[in-house]
DNA sequence: GCTTACCACGATG
DNA sequence: CATCGTGGTAAGC
């Protein structure tokens, strides 16, 4: 049976079967964004860049590199929400992710990024002690989170409260990221010259799963 | 398999 | 500023 491949991980149901993805846009004030959608509306993945063709690539590479599956455009409410949460809006329903491509250390990292609350952050050692990791393997696997936004990985900055790095598509991403930064201040959060204050600072549970 | 190089880090000096 | 410890990954044999 071709094209069909089991889904791993524990963010979806397990014995399901993935047969195709849908790969849909929307634009907003010169952004585009994408969603990778499954053919059970979960999330595979997402991209945002001021170039459509950029995150086209980028989401078929994915697709292909994960499942094995050339997506079709469709459309897809996903897209819309995703500009919402680039605007800084409370996100109005939850959104189902897709595991596929996910390993088990990234899934714990995921898990403690979806609790950051709007207007606050934390940084890549509290996140370490909390599922007792590093902080450069925390790196590793905020780095590539396949769904900027809807997981916010934005909200992770160095330890010393510096905006830090957000790298984009295939760009390399730079020190005190102005993106990072604007999202940041579009849900909220304050800055004192180039660093955050400490008020801001969220502290995940110890021992959370 | 195993070994290395690479990192969106952190602590120290 | 520099260096080192650190843990997970991917790329290289």
């Amino acid at each position: 049976m071709p094209n069909v491949l089991k889904r791993t991980g524990g963010l979806q149901n397990a014995t399901s079967k993935l047969n195709s993805l849908g790969l849909a846009f929307a634009a907003k004030d010169k952004t585009w964004f994408g969603v990778l959608v499954d053919d059970q509306d979960y999330l595979v993945a997402s991209a945002f860049s001021d170039n459509r063709r950029v995150i086209k690539n980028h989401l078929v590479r994915y697709s292909l590199k994960v499942a094995h599956i050339s997506p079709k455009e469709v459309k897809h409410s996903f897209a819309e929400d995703m500009a919402k949460l680039h605007n800084g809006e409370a996100p109005k329903r939850p959104v189902k992710l897709g595991s596929i491509g996910i390993s088990e250390f990234q899934e714990k990292v995921y898990e403690v990024l979806k609790k950051i609350p709007r207007g606050r952050v934390t940084n890549y050692g509290l996140i370490a002690k909390a599922i007792k990791s590093g902080p450069r393997a925390v790196g590793n696997a905020v780095g590539s989170n396949p769904w900027p936004l809807f997981v916010p990985c934005h909200r992770v900055v160095p330890s010393d409260m510096t905006v830090g790095n957000y790298s984009m598509i295939n760009s390399p991403g730079h020190e005190n990221s102005p993106v990072k930064k604007t999202l940041l201040y579009r849900e909220g959060v304050r800055f004192q010259g180039e660093k955050i204050p400490p008020s801001a600072l969220w502290s995940p549970a110890r021992f959370s799963s």
